[in-house]
DNA sequence: ATAAATATTTAGACAAAACTAAAAATATGT
DNA sequence: ACATATTTTTAGTTTTGTCTAAATATTTAT
């Protein structure tokens, strides 16, 4: 498979959301900063190889090969982004570039060693799963925090109140993206809650709770 | 830089022995398993961005931008080779098809990390040298056991007799490609050396040290 | 239901990097 | 020194992936 094959299927699984959604010309084309006459190009080319269902002017959709392939390289961009936070000491917000490169070597040898190396992770530092070398995960879903149950365990991915006087009390509290949290109470009285971040017990608000957007791995 | 040309640049390095010598058109042919119009096509681009210098039938050098992208492509090439062996047990035979991927990786960032996380290594696990960020090393020669002066530290990077017998004599003693050797002392009497083997002292005949070669950084 | 708007495909061109075959320059042997 | 062999370059194609412009299909709105 060359590069820009590789680069179309993943593009065709994200926007299909996983699933087999049909994706529409236009929409890879956007997706992909490119014009709709090369995605057709392209998406003739991966259906001869057996790689996407392709009727004209009816969309694509992933064939089953496809989707392996497809889940292979997600598995790979995100075990890498897995290394460049842990043992590189990226912030995981700088990872995504460079773990579009890496995303392409080919070694499987090398894929489960890392893998291994990094204690088989079952989420990227994105909140996202990670597939496993046959291709199975954990779907998951991005809540607000105040809406997640008692119990639930997330990671913290992103804020829907991004004003500076928000993020100046995110940063003053020791929250950042990244963070681990864990639901431990909720109070009825006022929807407060009680979590668990990054190892330590806090009490916050709902009016912050419902600004924080969690990753949370069924 | 495209990929191509990273490789043509890399291969210039390496047929000019790293020192400015001229290479000629066949020579990076043969070297990259490619036809030699194919290698005036490219050197002549590269000539145009100010990376060789090129004239008609009289080969090419690298100019001093030249040289320095190939420094920086050998760099990431042995700093993933140590990666590779280090964290990942790959065997040192094993290593170079995955680093010809991984060495076009674009991130000084990510490059500089893994330097760091890998301990500033000086050497790959062949041997040779790892340029500095700035491009310096160390020159590397390879010589015979026998024929290293006392106190020299080197890389045991191969065999000159590949006899089943003197393998399985290494085999048997712990010998093994990629192991650190420092020479202690030699008998004058018999030319016996007394070595350190990754750790361990052992004495050796002239003749198992006149068959092994060492990499050794002056 | 049909015209207008939008989406998709086709046709033809281009750049990068490779190739083959032929021409030109350089090197070699006697 | 000159004919021959070798090396290198040129000219013309090919493949991959892209593009623009034009043609065709589908969807939407009245």
């Amino acid at each position: 498979m060359t590069l820009s094959e590789e680069d179309y299927i993943k593009a065709i699984y994200h926007l299909g959301k996983g699933e087999n959604n049909t994706v529409t010309t236009n929409a890879i084309a956007n997706g992909m900063d490119t014009k709709p006459s090369s995605v057709t190009d392209m998406v003739k080319k991966l259906s001869d190889k057996g790689l996407v269902n392709y009727k004209k002017y009816q969309g694509v959709t992933l064939t089953v090969l496809g989707k392996n392939v497809a889940l292979s390289i997600v598995r790979k961009h995100r075990l890498w982004e897995v290394f460049l936070v842990d043992k590189l000491n990226f912030s995981w917000d700088e990872v995504h570039e460079v773990a579009e490169q890496l995303e392409h070597i080919k070694s499987e040898k090398m894929i489960d060693q890392l893998d291994a190396y990094l204690g088989f992770p079952k989420i990227d530092p994105h909140g996202d799963p990670i597939p496993s070398k046959d291709g199975e995960f954990k779907k998951s879903i991005k809540k607000l925090l105040n809406e997640a149950s008692i119990g639930v365990e997330g990671i913290c991915v992103g804020v829907k109140d991004s004003s500076v006087a928000f993020l100046k009390f995110l940063d003053k509290n020791n929250i950042a993206l990244g963070d681990t949290v864990t639901v431990i109470d909720k109070e009825e009285f006022d929807g407060s809650l009680h979590i668990k971040i990054n190892g330590r017990n806090m009490h916050i608000s709902n009016q912050i709770a419902s600004n924080l957007y969690l990753q949370i791995n069924e």
